[in-house]
DNA sequence: AACATTGGCAACCGCATACGT
DNA sequence: CACGTATGCGGTTGCCAATGT
């Protein structure tokens, strides 16, 4: 036995709204209230209408201050950036844009920002929203996935509340990660080494990922003893929601110090210095995800209560 | 000019959760 | 506690206008 339908389908008018049903519903909302109950609403209202489309027409386009039109950078930067922290999440997401509904946030998204990222970055560099994003652990050469890992010591992977006490007041927590390292290779423990100790540890509102891509075991050892790995390049990192590449290493946001190239002893470090100084809309337009990705595995007891991360970000905004 | 395709968006549907009895 | 119902949410659909062929 199925459910009791919420209304009499056969009574009931479907598709868009009318002028005068618009102007019905407010009227009636207006003077009366929904009185919390939607479903008695439209008899009462009399509207020949199902009790959930008045009340999506209310919330989605007849109360007041409901705004319409073109996104402002700063809202797509808001959009972006939860999305990256909680996904599609869109209620959440709606309730730190005034005016903005979710329904109106949601087909943004989908129509227009989405693709507006997604030019942006190429289908390998593909990274999923946080809360979808899943320990990666490489096999080989020549991988080139997302890793995210909380930042851990060289010798020691953080617990999940230790890795929650790295993000501070007002912030995202805290996620450093470490380069892809293939496993079974003898670089493998000299460049996590190297590589871990000089991450330094932030506390800012940060989500960073950095992906490598292992493509030989060459090696060459300086005069000073540091060493240098070859062909494992840096490629791309979240900061704040924002997929950075390259490119951006030597900008205002990050300084991955020896550059995306060659890895030294004690150059693969990560820094960032003014977090919540975005200079430009372009960067947050780096950032995308994708669901797709099938690649990654899933080890989730890495990451954070999702709770967690939605009262950070209550409380960052 | 006619038709096909694409994009944008309002609205619907079904599920999960909250809430009342 | 169990059950039934209402609400809220996110995914999906369908319509229409714009654009392409």
């Amino acid at each position: 036995m199925g459910r009791a339908p919420c209304c009499d389908k056969a009574n009931v008018k479907k598709g868009p709204w009318s002028p005068e049903e618009d102007a019905k519903l407010k009227e009636y909302i207006e003077k009366s209230g929904t009185g919390g109950n939607w479903i008695a609403l439209p008899q009462k209202a009399g509207l020949r209408r199902c009790g959930k489309s008045c009340r999506l027409r209310w919330l989605n386009y007849l109360r007041p201050n409901i705004k319409h039109g073109e996104f402002s950078d700063e809202e797509d930067r808001v959009i972006c950036s939860l999305y990256a922290s909680i996904g599609s999440r869109w209620s959440i997401i709606a309730g730190q844009l005034p005016g903005r509904t979710d329904n109106d946030i949601k087909n943004y998204w989908n129509t227009k920002l989405k693709k507006k990222l997604m030019g942006f970055v190429s289908s390998s560099q593909k990274i999923r929203p946080f809360h979808q994003n899943q320990h990666q652990i490489t096999t080989g050469y020549n991988n080139y996935y997302p890793q995210i890992l909380p930042y851990s010591s060289p010798s020691t992977t953080l617990t999940t509340l230790e890795a929650y006490k790295y993000s501070n007041n007002n912030t995202f927590p805290c996620y450093e990660t470490i380069p892809t390292i293939p496993s079974s290779s003898f670089l493998n423990t000299a460049a996590a080494a190297s590589c871990t100790s000089g991450i330094t540890a932030s506390t800012s509102p940060i989500l960073q990922i950095q992906e490598s891509n292992y493509v030989g075991p060459t090696t060459t050892t300086s005069s000073d003893g540091s060493a240098e790995y070859e062909n494992l390049d840096f490629h791309s990192y979240i900061y704040n929601g924002v997929i950075g590449n390259e490119d951006d290493q030597s900008n205002s946001k990050f300084l991955i110090e020896g550059g995306g190239k060659p890895i030294n002893g004690n150059s693969c470090y990560v820094e960032q210095q003014n977090p919540l100084d975005y200079s430009s809309l372009e960067e947050i337009k780096q950032l995308i995800s994708s669901n797709n990705n099938n690649n990654v595995t899933c080890n989730s007891n890495l990451f954070l209560d999702e709770n967690k991360i939605e009262e950070k970000v209550m409380m960052y905004y």
